[in-house]
DNA sequence: CTTTGGGCCGTACTCAGGTACGGTGTCAAG
DNA sequence: CTTGACACCGTACCTGAGTACGGCCCAAAG
């Protein structure tokens, strides 16, 4: 792999990342994506940059940030505008920390309720509830 | 608080979620609510126990659950099926561990960058796209 | 007894994040 | 030089999660 640097097209490009072409289109729109050179013929060329910035947006898709979200962070990216990015990236850490939290309680409470499931029988009022609910 | 057991009416019981009404209404009709006893006259009653279930799904909803599966959660709450209820709660922990890894890895990510932000100058090259990027 | 503040209901609208569609262009192989 | 595989484009459509709307009912207050 790594082969050509800037030779990929949409549809190669769409794939390796793991999503469809529209998508990326759609990104594009969003301001996601730069928009690329486009090799004569106004044919769109990607490379490994770009298939790493999707990959990015899909994993900090799945940890609940939105696509705005998202493009504020990747405006970090250039360290251009460096004070602005720090107060962006300090809430965003907050946002992270709160997340953490909440993930934490509910990971130790889904363990206990797989956990104690194991060992009784009959009625287990699920302690999920309970947890979230404590704060 | 913790006055009458069972006695909110809908805006009331909307108000101490921190929901609006109609979020409600569209909980019941997707079955995160059950439907509550109705006083004559059909009005319907909702009593603490609603409020903590509501401010669960709310608690789970951030951490990106749909409410789809925030049902599936909720299933397991009676404690009677208890075996299928174990699948699914292991199912949701590998979830949730998979998540808090992913946020582990932003998590440190930013606050390097917050860190180096403070300290250097001109361009960092924002190690977010390269962190998330690996796995 | 009428007004008004909820409640009840169905249906419609909204917003984010994509996905699909249909028409046109381009380019490389046959 | 035509044909097929893609690329390009705009616009329309879809799903999830609500939110808003308008009409009806009822009970207590003025």
């Amino acid at each position: 792999m790594t082969n050509h640097p800037h030779s990929l097209t949409v549809g190669a490009f769409a794939a390796a990342a793991g999503v469809n072409v529209e998508t990326i289109r759609f990104y594009q729109r969003r301001g996601l994506l730069p928009q690329p050179r486009r090799s004569y013929g106004s044919i769109r060329r990607y490379g490994e940059s770009d298939v790493a910035r999707v990959k990015f947006v899909k994993s900090a898709q799945r940890l609940g940030f939105s696509l705005e979200e998202i493009a504020g962070l990747l405006t970090l990216e250039d360290g251009t505008h460096c004070a602005e990015a720090r107060v962006v990236a300090e809430q965003k850490l907050a946002d992270v920390r709160a997340k953490l939290d909440d993930l934490r309680r509910i990971e130790s409470v889904l363990a206990r309720l797989v956990d104690r499931c194991g060992a009784s029988r009959g009625t287990i009022t699920c302690p999920l509830i309970a947890a979230l609910h404590a704060r």
